[in-house]
DNA sequence: TTGTATGCGTTATCAG
DNA sequence: CTGATAACGCATACAA
């Protein structure tokens, strides 16, 4: 169980310390056949593994990036980090992924975490609740990745969706199949793909002069979506159809819709702003606005890399156009 | 940007770093109280963060534990992982998730990588075919426990769901409900959950009388399931039931049986092994044998950490229990 | 082509 | 109660 070290390789092999980590950082150039094959004969002998850490400590860099993850559950974040960490290990730099569970207090402890352990570099989903230590890390130009959403007043290469336009897109699906009374399912506007989704949403329907309906509106935690929902259609003027602004809303309209046996589309139609991955088997299948998450993960690990190296540009928002996958969830009522 | 290190702390209170080692530890047990005033001061004025790596450098433990997962896209996966991080995060550690893919190379790759890493053990969801590198660690006592997978020949801590059993169960259900022509849809049987699911499986129709029909023991690769059901399901005397070994043999199931518009369960029985999140809102809802991931996952953390603390005790298999859940996928035909 | 010396930021040991 | 000093395992000038 002893832990062999470089020095003991060196023993075995009759060289220096140095000449062994020439050896394994590649550098044999200039170094003798004889040596070499020593060198290489002790490691495998004595199973030498390398310590990264002690590396780490003395090149000041961990080859390690963190992601922070604003919600394990929502399919985004897993697909995003899949992205990432496939860029990432062909670039020989590993990845940890945290989960800060919405919870500001968790991302700060998962920043400081991470930081501590030195990773190079960042790749965030921001609650958008630490403001100060975001622009703590910038003015250190420590390097740093936002996705999904943007933080205003801090200065940070952010990777998104066109999240207002795609929602309009599929509002205006709706509109096309002779809806009108058309409600929006989503958490509590506190981050900015909720609110430019709802922006999209009220735009839509007001350029297609249908006036907005404050109780198809229905903002609220995820708990208390199927209460709410509930009422709704219970209401005077039921919806016929329903904007999920996320997976997790959509999950609850699901549960809601199964528990009452209401039929899809016929009674009441649905689509969703975000992948759903059994969209397609499910029944009815579901019109979903897909986002391109490997895309997305890669850019942002791209420009993290970039940023690493030294060679970041001026930040800027990148925002990746959408997908309206149209199923049968949403299919026309004139049909 | 410049690193600020215990040394400038030190230097700005006036005290040597021993002293500000001490104060971060905690131990400040005879430590002056103005001293402690310094140094807190001078840590928040200089905003100084301690560095991990130089700590586990020296201390020799890092309180990083890693996972490897056999395949990521398994539902199983992603809820042990979760349920081990939370674990661990309440023991101050720190997880690092790998996705080995199925692939022995990149399994390999990893546990070296990790090692490398200097984590202080690893809960591993087996490929089976490292066996020398899995006894290599056993024989180093490196703290190791796997997950869903018995690899035999390599005496470790091992945590599963009592696969034959709860297949058993399953079938059982199957038959009671009047169905004889069973077939089962499985991946390749290299590693034991699926072998033992198969026994279930095979014992189970053999107890009831029932002879075993070759045909209807689907076993291949992910890719080509959905072209050995379509020969299935033509042939002469079709199944009536199917039982998907796991996750993803059931979501090819799932599409075939919506592209033919397949009526469940009318036309065909589905159950199937393993935690699926929509099967209580799809339709129909589906039966499944659901896996205790949560328990296991904590079981698992609890046993790699005792083998930390050096309190580990002679290597096991935990057995856990599955849960039949009966659904419409299942419902019975003489109803 | 290889060896020596030094330092990375901590912690541990032991004097003082 | 606090301060030197020596590790930890490796990489890097620089010397040989």
């Amino acid at each position: 169980m002893k832990k062999v070290t470089m020095a003991d390789v060196a023993k075995k092999a009759n060289v220096s310390k140095s000449t062994v980590s020439q050896f394994l950082n590649k550098r044999y150039q200039y170094m003798g056949e004889e040596t070499k094959r020593n060198i290489e004969e002790a490691i495998k002998e004595l199973g030498y593994q390398p310590n990264f850490i002690a590396r780490s400590l003395k090149q000041k860099r961990t080859s390690t990036i963190g992601i922070i993850v604003a919600n394990i559950m929502h399919r985004l974040s897993t697909e995003v980090s899949r992205a990432i960490e496939d860029f990432c290990r062909s670039n020989e730099i590993n990845t940890i992924v945290c989960n800060a569970d919405d919870d500001p207090i968790k991302e700060k402890k998962y920043i400081e975490m991470l930081r501590a352990k030195q990773v190079d570099g960042l790749i965030i989903f921001p609650t958008g609740k630490n403001q100060e230590l975001y622009k703590n890390m910038v003015d250190q130009q420590y390097p740093l990745v936002f996705m999904d959403r943007i933080v205003s007043d801090v200065k940070v290469d952010t990777v998104v969706v066109k999240n207002e336009e795609w929602a309009s897109r599929g509002i205006q699906h709706l509109i096309d199949n002779g809806h009108e009374r058309i409600a929006m399912i989503a958490p509590p506007l506190t981050i900015s793909p909720r609110i430019e989704r709802a922006e999209g949403y009220k735009k839509t329907l007001r350029k297609n002069g249908i006036d907005l309906n404050p109780h198809y509106f229905i903002s609220t935690e995820i708990g208390t979506v199927k209460k709410e929902l509930a009422r709704l259609l219970a209401g005077d003027k039921p919806p016929t159809a329903i904007f999920a602004a996320n997976d997790l809303a959509f999950l609850q309209v699901a549960e809601y819709v199964k528990e009452k046996a209401i039929q899809v589309p016929e009674e009441l139609s649905i689509i969703v702003f975000d992948n759903i991955p059994f969209a397609h088997i499910s029944t009815p299948t579901i019109t979903t606005i897909a986002q391109p998450s490997f895309e997305m993960g890669k850019k942002a690990a791209e420009l993290l890399l970039l940023q690493i190296e030294g060679e970041g540009t001026k930040p800027r928002i990148y925002a990746f156009d959408g997908d309206l996958i149209i199923r049968e969830s949403s299919e026309s009522k004139k049909a």
